[in-house]
RNA sequence: GCGCCCGUAGCUCAGCUGGAUAGAGCAUCGGCCUUCUAAGCCGAGGGUCCCAGGUUCGAGUCCUGGCGGGCGUACCA
């Protein structure tokens, strides 16, 4: 590539003068007129040579005249390197992507090495919310991506079946199905109001009968949590299906106690020296590792608190060969980062192990008002609502096309907008119009574009400025999935997608048959139009390949 | 009180390891359909980048101190 060639003569250069570790940017301006690519390797180097930037600048346009591909360079504003490319420089770009297909844009930064991302890892006390949906969307993006990136990645889901809110989860079903057997029972204090447990209750009890109707046992309240655990996490895999997010593993939270791990775990820490009794409680000294407090491990009644399997979990998580972990959870548990990491440093685990993507809450808006629109679950807008609402592409989209750490309004206007106004059918339409270019030359039996090899079209004559721009950014999907994948920043790759469409939309209405015939893609000589339906493919794989990896559909037809 | 995140156009938000005139979509206003191509394109208006200092050739970006909002700060999960 152009790009490397240049940044190693620059970096040459620099060493020339003494400078080995130089850092500078060489990237593509975002005026079209400071050239195909600009560096500010002169103002960084000025301080460092002791000379003005203008001069080293000059100086640096002399001694790199010479590259091949470069047309020419100017020296621009305070010391700007500005490069022009040739037209076959810049045209080669295509042919690069036609080659790679549907693998470019990929790389090889994992090497093959394993990584695992757990996400969702939702309580199996109902049915999936906005926040779980954003935290799919995310984990199975972020793995996509990494995928992408050459790792290989496993994709987890914990859950929690263990614990007090399991507990309560059974003692609601009891209640209900008491109620429904005509009993007056109330929901107890901190117990779940949502109507599937109505009907999880009704589910239970044709299944079972009333034999447990006069029964509060333990052996009555632990039939009840089994299956309500099971039907919600069936329910949970569902939507997940319906979301178009697929899991390697569901972790229980109850194997940890099964295996001893939790057990373990805990002789382990107290051989550490950091742990001590007090108040009749089993803590532990997180505060040795950054922890703002200690934290307890067992409760004074000897049960544990969550922090303890958490701990086992990550620790097996180790054990397992996963030494990459990307947790992704909502914000509201960043409490819970500092002790985990402690627990897991005083067990000898690196200090950054895991890696944690803390995503902030979900909101819905209609016509600038907040909605919550579920019947079945009370309090909360659930995933299954909002994708029966607006289709699985545009939730997933919507959910990705922020940064996680942002406050993220879903705007149903826009999501229920079926023009290039959303941005997600801006996207698709630009893909659906590249194809139908190639359909067209099909129809006309001008063939040869869409082979399984490069063609050999001179993509040199692309020089009109809006096919020169969208050739540059083509080049650059690969460097944006790159950034994408090291940030776990989904919306980056949203925003270079969104942005391609519009220059695709832009070229091909510039091109317009009335207007401008001379600049349409179907346009009767024979090298400009292969050259032109080159770029035309090139492109469609760009959003093809980019939608991907986002999960969502690129029909060639809308 | 302490900790994490956020504060950019009327609204929702981008802005890469500090770079050239701060961008996009929506909304508003104006222009463009006899010829593959209007689910579209072109253009315009709209900003104390929360405030105040600091670092430097250069700050929306980094540092310090405020202000405002969200979340957390349990022997809850």
């Amino acid at each position: 590539m152009h790009a490397e060639r240049i940044s190693d003569a620059l970096r040459e250069a620099a060493a020339g003068w003494g400078v080995d570790d130089v850092r500078f940017r060489l990237d593509r301006p975002k005026d079209t007129s400071h050239g195909d690519l600009a560096s500010n390797i002169a103002l960084t180097l000025a301080s460092r040579v002791n000379r003005r930037p203008r001069d080293i600048a000059l100086d640096l346009k002399a001694r790199l005249g010479g590259i091949e591909g470069i047309e020419r360079i100017e020296v621009a504003g305070p010391g700007f390197l500005n490069f022009f490319l040739e037209s076959v420089a810049v045209g080669g770009t295509l042919h690069r992507i036609l080659e790679a297909r549907e693998e470019y844009g990929g790389n090889e930064d994992g090497g093959g090495r394993r990584i695992m991302v757990e996400f969702v890892s939702a309580n199996p006390t109902g049915p999936l919310h906005l926040g779980h949906g954003r935290q799919a969307a995310l984990g199975d993006v972020i793995a996509r991506l990494l995928e992408w990136s050459g790792w290989e990645v496993h994709r987890e889901f914990y859950f929690n079946d263990a614990g007090l809110q399991i507990a309560r989860l059974a003692e609601t079903v009891w209640a209900r199905y008491r109620q429904l057997l005509g009993h007056d029972e109330p929901v107890t204090e901190g117990g779940y109001h949502g109507e599937y447990v109505v009907e999880i209750a009704r589910d239970f009890l044709e299944r079972e009968g009333d034999r447990y109707e006069h029964e509060r046992s333990k052996a009555a309240l632990e039939a009840m949590r089994r299956f309500a655990v099971s039907s919600l996490r069936d329910e949970q895999r569902r939507d997940l299906a319906g979301f178009n997010v697929h899991f390697d593993e569901y972790y229980s939270e109850r194997s940890l106690y099964s295996d001893k791990r939790v057990e373990k775990t805990i002789e382990a820490l107290d051989a550490t020296g950091l742990t001590y009794r007090h108040e009749g409680a089993l803590w532990l000294r997180t505060t040795e590792f950054g922890d703002q407090k200690d934290r307890v491990m067992l409760k004074s009644d000897g049960s544990a608190t969550y922090f303890l399997p958490d701990v086992a979990y990550h620790m097996g998580k180790w054990e397992r060969g996963f030494h990459e972990v990307i947790n992704v959870q909502g914000s509201d548990h960043h409490g819970t980062v500092d002790r985990v990491r402690a627990g897991l440093r005083a067990l000898g685990r690196p200090g950054g192990y895991p890696e944690y993507l803390l995503h902030q809450m979900v909101t819905v808006e209609r016509g600038g008002e907040e909605v919550r629109f579920s019947k079945r679950a009370g309090s909360y807008t659930t995933l299954a609502d909002l994708v029966a609402e607006v289709g699985v592409d545009v939730a997933r989209y919507f959910f990705l096309m922020r940064r996680p750490e942002a406050h993220l309004t879903f705007d149903l206007d826009l999501a229920l907008d079926q023009s290039d106004k959303n941005p997600v059918y801006k996207v698709k339409y630009a893909h659906a119009r590249l194809c139908r270019l190639s359909r067209l030359a099909h129809e006309k039996g001008w063939d040869g574009m869409d082979g399984p090899r490069a063609p050999d079209a001179d993509t040199a004559l692309l020089a009109a400025p809006a096919e020169r721009e969208l050739i540059n950014q083509l080049g650059e999907f690969p460097g944006f999935l790159r950034r994408a994948a090291r940030d776990r920043a989904p919306h980056i790759l949203c925003d270079y997608l969104e942005r391609t469409a519009g220059l695709v939309n832009t070229w091909y209405q510039t091109g317009h048959p009335t207007r401008k015939p001379e600049l349409a893609a179907l346009v009767y000589d024979e090298p400009l139009r292969s050259a032109r339906l080159t770029l035309a493919v090139a492109a469609r794989i760009v959003l093809r390949n980019g939608l991907k990896v986002l999960g969502i559909r690129a029909p060639e037809a809308m």
